[in-house]
DNA sequence: GTTAGCACTCACATGTTGAGAGTGCTAACA
DNA sequence: TGTTAGCACTCTCAACATGTGAGTGCTAAC
């Protein structure tokens, strides 16, 4: 019971059909489809064998056989053929890019649309991850009396603002000092160095440089939601519907168990923080999270000129095309 | 076959049993249930006759009566009693309102989340709508040579920024020329009003001042996207999986139909642009998409200490409990 | 090593039956 | 005239039986 290159054909036709069929693949029906010259027989014995190996698996006693998640995994490891895009499918990719070109933002939710409607899974798609923004400057910009906007500039020069009401309206020159005193204090600091010492120091700072202390408070607590928000990475779902259309999912238990999963944005954040630059293939049981046990996963770092752009996760069942999927990330790498 | 309060008991017991159980309700069960001081028999001529004015139908020949949509509405509009909130549910809401005091974006969503924890029904909810910011002041910040930062406050002090690289690095002096500049020409502007003939008056304007008018167009683009995403309002959705809970949507067509009509967020607009400061309510066959012709939505404005902070619907069974998210909304009004 | 043949298994669709819940109608009663 | 008891009828639903078709495993022959 050694593996050869005919039981491999025989898997790769067994995945391929049950991929495309959501059916159980009998002997007869791949003697008859593929021209492998052999018999419903022979082709039943490389089955009993692929079976006994633990590639594939009758979901019940007579029925044909499915690929089980071993069966997956060799497959995607070395039986998939590397695929072509077709040309609407490319038109589609580039169309994405076009439409927020250099906008980081929603440059990832573009593309996960676009993906979503290549491929008819469930997209994933989180924003780079930041969590070291630190500060490089600070400007206090007068509104309207003593309402100013607060805008901190990271040092990878994300700018991100606040506007905040002082207890005491600053002219134009406090608010230009207030500036420069800020920059000094705390550029090179991140959310997690502004500790309640900070405000103290900062106290201390504004007496010797003859500014009014009251506004350390808001400032800092401003500067800090400010931070916050830079660190804070969205995340989308896209097509959440798409997943419920295969039959594997008729089941509402399980319908209503994914669509659930797909909503807590909190435990998709661990899935998504594990992406890598090359693609990663998590298949069914392979995934961590019981939930998503029947599904597979295939995930990783969008760039765009070299310029990380986000994370992106493609949700399906474990039946999935992998193929198409890894054809179009490759696209977008 | 005239209504009178009898029978206005009778179909408020017959929605209310409904309500909780969701399973067709006989004579007998109301006999029984309630002390109407009636047998069975005389109820039964009692929805008949409520039958035949449309308040209630049978789902097939022998089965108990459940509302019809024009029940419902009789229910809503004369019958149903107000109700007041538990202790739980009203700690829930100040928990959610604690949570992100005065931050307007995300306020909003915590109390969409919140209502979905008490009334596990899916809500759907958005920023104030503000299609008419009007420019009020602009300052460009040099971030790093031709890097800068366009802060743009609105006249409803809302501050948004874009990064620019400038074709050329502005020093000091000349950024807040620019800013100055710009602020003159713009303020009292709205996002429809820059147009093309904006840049050709504001190179004049830089050719005057001395200023290069190579600025002109980046900055101006920034500005206009500025002023886009300062309007674009995000819309959540939150509790899908909710609604898949109630047997009415244990129909997997009708699942993925309701799945698919909550993710598309341009159609939730429409839904979300009409909401009045009272609570509305669509029941059924009242909502104008064909998808949500089951579903009713209860949706309001959102105001916190008179300041409108949001619109929020939520979207459930036409068997849904009216009076309890009637008594939420009006907790948070 | 490959194949034909055959008995066997299992899911699934179809048909049958009985129980249970509820109705409509009729006739009797206050 | 409004209310009620009684009864036949209808419809759903679950449980059970049956037949069909696809597919397997095994054996013996090539």
């Amino acid at each position: 019971m050694t593996m050869n290159s005919r039981k491999m054909r025989i898997l790769e036709a067994i995945v391929n059909d049950y991929i495309a069929l959501a059916e159980p693949i009998g002997s007869r029906t791949i003697a008859k489809k593929y021209d492998f010259g052999l018999s419903s027989a022979t082709i039943r014995n490389e089955m009993s064998d692929l079976e006994g190996m633990g590639y594939i698996t009758a979901p019940h006693a007579s029925s044909g056989r499915i690929p089980s998640d071993a069966g997956y995994r060799l497959y995607v490891d070395r039986v998939m053929k590397r695929r072509r895009l077709s040309r609407e499918e490319k038109s589609l990719l580039v169309r994405a890019l076009q439409r927020e070109e250099g906008q980081a933002r929603s440059l990832i939710k573009e593309m996960a649309r676009a993906v979503a409607l290549i491929t008819n899974y469930t997209i994933v798609a989180t924003e780079p991850v930041n969590d070291a923004h630190k500060i490089k400057l600070i400007q206090v910009v007068v509104v309207d009396g003593p309402v100013v906007a607060l805008v901190l500039i990271t040092d990878l020069n994300v700018a991100k603002n606040q506007v905040v009401v002082l207890p005491k309206a600053p002219g134009h020159s406090v608010a230009a000092r207030l500036s420069t005193a800020l920059t000094a204090m705390l550029s090179g600091s991140a959310a997690h160095d502004l500790g309640g010492l900070y405000n103290d120091m900062a106290r201390h700072h504004f007496r010797e440089m003859g500014l009014d202390e009251a506004y350390v408070d808001p400032l800092l607590a401003a500067i800090q939601a400010a931070l916050r928000t830079a660190d804070s990475s969205e995340i989308y779902t896209i097509g959440m519907k798409n997943i419920l259309d295969f039959p594997e999912f008729a089941d509402l238990q399980k319908a209503r168990a994914i669509v659930g999963r797909l909503e807590e944005k909190e435990g998709l954040l661990g899935l998504m923080a594990q992406c890598c630059d090359e693609i990663g293939i998590i298949i069914g049981a392979e995934n961590e999270d019981s939930t998503l046990k029947e599904c597979s996963i295939i995930r990783a770092k969008i760039s765009i000129n070299g310029q990380p752009c986000g994370n992106i996760a493609i949700i399906g069942p474990t039946r999935m095309d992998y193929a198409q999927v890894v054809a179009v990330l490759q696209a977008t790498l």
